[in-house]
DNA sequence: CTGAAAGCGCTTACAG
DNA sequence: CTGAAAGCGCTTACAG
């Protein structure tokens, strides 16, 4: 597309270091001590190098610097996440991204759309591209590098999930407090009056999702409610598909919910619309996990327990490169959780 | 953190090719032909290797690999935006990501925040780590990277901006067409009976930007009516800033707009914001560029002109792609936009 | 069908 | 302060 640099010696490929070394006429060594900026280099050699990189368009190739250095340092690390365009993972990245800047590391990203096949295959790609570590959300079950040792030497650090099974795994972990959020979220509606509360969210098979219905259960065994299992439903995709599965479930059902949990964001933003357009948005009280955008100009107001996305990918990030730094004390376990938000819709009476 | 495997020859360091080929009793070049799955080999000795492989859990090193092949496959591309956590750019990244998988390839991203110093860093990190291609938005006037011609071999599409400046650039473009996407938007206000319309957009250094502005400027002109200085409004970060400076700039003009044209997602966000804690959003009409969540659930619903950001990656991507597949016609120039959607917002009359 | 040698672009380890 | 040689982990080009 581009047009190549007036005639010199590196016509159609790259110019490589060598090239470099001719063009002012000193070592191959002498060039990788200026491109390095090694000390000890006479100013006169650095100026000629420095012509002839200019001249050159000379840009070093990190692969084959880190061939002979090996692992020593980072230049790269992975982050397997299940959807970019969801705006939770994009903040994670965002955060991930800023510690990773610090130390003038990249972050390469990919979504596994939570298929265990593909998670399996992205830490196959990342290991392949040598990333000096990865993040990752470990959702989809029966992943087997996750428990095969292939990751040896490769520092790893579980964001939002951690693998399903008996087994302990020895990584470090950042994630939200997913039961004592549901937990919190359930017991909230619980306070303001509701008995029929509904849990809608991703399939149990999902370690945050089984963890976020472990509080709801939590919540409503504290307060003595039999749970009806009709009040209970997974399996929406996106946004649309809960919409259009929370209109059925309610016009289907004889005695409807007086408060709904929203066990996540695309979940959320599917139930308010269907409330919305069912006209009911005022008579049955929601509360979601996580915060969405404009959520406070609703009527009513969207009550959430948020996560922090960009500060949790901060911490991965910190923990990753701290273990790169040869930080081995045992594995991390950070589980945090923000304050709820009252905005009106959690606050609805039955 | 993880427990190197039981006792084999590679105590330390992972497994190489030779190692393979020691324990498998064959040669090196075996062991890359089973590797590659090149079909000349004996069926017996594929299993040896496999074993071994297996044995050792050997993952081959695609850096060192692309050493000797140079260019000939894509193993990664990179994605320069501004911001990965603007659902914008995030969605766009995961159209990129879509038709990058589909070529074997894992994309590599991150965010300029629209800083021209940053901007060239990040083509030169790329290109140090040889990127087969880039997708780039040459947000950040002043980019050297981008006029040089340090790019040449390297197939770059331009993604929602172009550079700024006089000089015509050989790169392939997707965007959306910010200026007749504005003009549409204040055309429709004023066809709604506005002739107070205002412009709240991000700074005019930026190609987009500056487009949008110019659609704005070309709609008031098609209506002649005179731009009121007071109503052209740039320099908001993020939603926050917006909002406050919409609140400001409200109770401090004498003659309050009637029509708000916001030209992209963060400042419709603070301006929406704005006005309903201004208890204005019945009053004074709102359209935004870019669409947003549960737009369609406030009252009154939020009109806005959408761009389409998965398809937008796509695109890019498959360019991208078709270029390293030795495409080689002139510079391709997709200049697209979606249909308005009124949802309320931008219907109020004044 | 299999393998020994040379080379990709750089760094390390060593000698001057 | 400078450079010639060996090597990183793989592939290419060639010989058998």
């Amino acid at each position: 597309v581009n047009q190549p640099p007036s005639a010199n010696a590196t016509s159609g490929r790259r110019p490589t270091m060598l090239d470099v070394a001719r063009t002012a006429g000193v070592s191959l060594k002498s060039v990788s001590r200026v491109v390095n900026g090694e000390a000890a280099v006479r100013p006169e050699l650095v100026e000629r190098v420095n012509a002839a990189i200019q001249h050159l368009r000379y840009v070093p190739d990190v692969r084959a610097r880190h061939l002979r250095q090996q692992g020593s340092v980072a230049t790269s690390i992975g982050f397997v996440l299940v959807d970019v365009a969801n705006p939770f993972f994009s903040g994670v990245l965002r955060g991930i991204e800023e510690v990773a800047r610090q130390h003038d590391c990249l972050v390469l990203s990919a979504s596994s759309d939570g298929d265990p096949k593909r998670l399996d295959q992205l830490i196959e790609d990342f290991l392949e591209r040598r990333v000096a570590g990865m993040v990752i959300v470990p959702r989809g079950s029966g992943s087997a590098m996750l428990s095969s040792d292939m990751m040896r030497d490769v520092p790893v650090v579980f964001l939002d999930c951690e693998p399903l099974g008996p087994t302990d795994h020895p990584f470090d972990v950042v994630r939200s407090d997913h039961r004592e959020g549901a937990r919190r979220m359930a017991s909230h509606l619980i306070r303001h009056g509701h008995r029929r509360v509904a849990f809608l969210g991703d399939d149990v098979g999902i370690f945050s999702a089984n963890l976020r219905l472990q509080g709801f259960l939590d919540a409503m065994a504290d307060a003595l409610i039999d749970v009806d299992p009709a009040l209970v439903i997974t399996g929406g995709r996106d946004a649309t598909e809960w919409n259009a599965l929370v209109r059925a479930w309610l016009s289907e059902l004889d005695s409807k919910p007086t408060a709904i949990v929203c066990a996540q964001n695309f979940v959320t933003i599917g139930t308010v619309a269907a409330l919305h357009e069912l006209g009911l948005q005022h008579k049955i009280a929601v509360v979601g996990y996580d915060d969405v955008e404009l959520a406070g100009l609703l009527q009513p107001g969207l009550s959430v327990q948020p996560q922090e996305p960009l500060q949790l990918g901060r911490r991965a990030g910190e923990i990753l490169f701290d273990r790169l730094a040869g930080f081995s004390g045992s594995p991390i376990h950070e589980v945090g959780l923000p304050p709820f938000v009252e905005r009106g819709s959690g606050e609805i009476r039955p």
